[in-house]
RNA sequence: GUGGUUGUAGCUCAGCAGGUUAGAGCGCUAGUUUGUGGCACUAGAGGUCGUGGGUUCGAAUCCCAUCAUCCACCCCA
């Protein structure tokens, strides 16, 4: 064994990628069942698609940045014999010859194409969930992975704003049965359009708002350098400054922007976009922490409506969970006329999230109730049955599988957190019943085999 | 992609104005008469000090490179 690991490498995983053991899948499983529970009740059906996509999918529809953070894949066989020398000096186009899958980036993009997939077996609105990992080749720190989990839920074939609705009230429901404060932010990429025509760079929209995207971290002055850099006038950018240091309650801020934006067609689309959603969250009791932030500019370039972000109130570590409609997603594979609303739940930061603020419930850490101790022999044999007998039961028991001392026995039992340890040897089976002791508490009782119903109520006395 | 941090036992780390056999705590293994654990005591296993060069009589300790790591930026969940 030593040896062996001598001549081994050290064993690791890939950069950014983790491994998860019993605790934390408990947990993991915690997160994902509460999640997955309210997107079942709102009538989500589940979908899953495969861990690669045809690269040709993926390029292209997360912007500069996106195309460089995607995973290629290898073709298999030989894919460098058919490649000319010259060819080797162009390393992008070289990738693309030699790689025609990527890992997804995402479960949005591989959404759409499903659903262009299979237009006609799909019943519209079409209303799905999704739980898979993504990759990512990011730079891995706190809080970003290079693997890691979304859940998704996006409503396909509809534009009324009541979806937007639900991801609100949506994400409301889960985190607060997961126990996160939490604020939501939204904003309307209409407005940001119209926002870049009113300062005169309409063509500037990306370098605008991903200047005003940084204004909370950077400061107003800092941004401003930026944009003027990027070739926007002093003046334009000056105008932008009452627009986002904007304060006050939601609606003085729709009654600015209305005004400001009164010229712009798009701008007063936006603006009554914002307007009715904020309606609707009111009408449905949901608006605790929800606010506009016209500074929130995702950066994923399919969004064309409303933009969600949503971040954890006590805990620093970016978004837990973002999303935003697009008009025409399904569009670049064919099937314009789509719309479509999304949003996605970052499990692993979530995850982050309940262990910095301690939130998890302590049940989770629970998995086998009662052990068996293992008397060797008779006490093997007169074991046997009484744990089909308890399963039957549903109550989770195992035996141990080797006759060792008793002291390795208690010690396996107490760093697995079991409960409980029965004993059947030699006294027991004379007497025709099992010893059962709580670990906790110390105390022990004799039950009889032929009461062997009645001991979940037996249990409960050893709590005592 | 840019900048910084840190790499010593399974884990957390100490050692570092260069000097004989590299340490601690926790964990692990065995034992303190194998039908009762968590405590305590005793003993033990386990490290080519991330890797490769260099400086030096001598390097865990100084220099360079490289890889890995974590953090910040970028971007995002």
């Amino acid at each position: 064994m030593t040896t062996i690991l001598k001549m081994s490498y050290k064993a690791s995983t890939p950069k950014g990628t983790r491994d998860f053991g019993p605790i934390e899948m408990a947990r993991r499983d915690y997160i994902f069942n509460t999640i997955r529970d309210s997107f079942k009740l709102y009538g989500y059906s589940p979908i899953e698609t495969p861990a690669m996509e045809n690269l040709s999918t993926l390029l292209g529809k997360y912007g500069e940045e996106g195309d460089r953070l995607l995973f290629k894949v290898l073709n298999s066989g030989e894919p460098f014999s058919k490649i000319a020398p010259e060819e080797l000096e162009d390393s992008n186009a070289l990738s693309l010859r030699v790689c025609e899958k990527g890992l997804r980036y995402d479960l949005t993009v591989p959404l759409a194409r499903f659903v262009v997939q299979h237009r006609n077996n799909i019943t519209f609105p079409f209303k799905r969930y999704q739980i898979q990992p993504v990759w990512r080749a990011d730079r891995p720190q706190k809080g970003r992975y290079r693997e890691f989990y979304q859940c998704d839920i996006d409503v396909i074939g509809s534009d009324s704003l009541l979806n937007e609705l639900e991801m609100v009230q949506i994400a409301q429901e889960i985190f607060k049965k997961l126990g996160v404060a939490i604020t939501i932010k939204i904003n309307n990429r209409k407005v940001l359009v119209a926002l870049s025509q009113y300062i005169g760079h309409p063509d500037k929209l990306i370098a605008i708002t991903t200047a005003i995207d940084k204004i909370e971290k950077v400061g107003f002055n800092n941004a401003k350098s930026e944009l003027v850099a990027a070739g926007i006038s002093e003046e334009g950018v000056e105008m932008l400054r009452p627009i986002l240091s904007l304060s006050g309650s939601n609606t003085q801020k729709i009654a600015f922007l209305k005004e400001i934006l009164s010229s712009s067609t798009v701008g007063l689309e936006g603006v009554s976009e914002l307007e009715e959603l904020f309606n609707l969250i009111e009408s449905a009791g949901v608006g605790e922490s929800v606010e506009i932030d016209l500074s929130l500019a995702r950066g994923l370039n399919y969004y064309t409506g409303a933009i969600f972000e949503v971040k954890a109130a006590q805990v620093e570590i970016g978004s837990i969970c973002g999303g935003g409609r697009y008009d025409n997603l399904t569009g670049i594979f064919g099937l314009p006329g789509l719309s479509g609303v999304g949003i996605s739940f970052g499990a692993d930061r979530i995850y982050d999230v309940l262990l910095a603020t301690n939130t998890f419930p302590p049940a989770t850490n629970l998995s086998t109730q009662i052990l068996f101790a293992n008397m060797g022999g008779e006490g093997v044999q007169a074991t046997l049955p009484l744990l089909s007998k308890l399963r039957s039961m549903d109550i989770t028991v195992e035996l141990f599988p080797n006759n060792d001392r008793l002291r390795k026995q208690f010690d396996y039992a107490s760093k697995r957190a079991i409960p409980y340890i029965a004993f059947v040897g030699s006294r027991e089976i004379e007497d025709g019943e099992i010893s059962l002791k709580n670990l906790k508490t110390g105390s022990e009782i004799k039950l009889p085999i032929e009461e062997l119903d009645s001991i979940k109520e037996k249990i409960e006395l050893l709590n005592l």
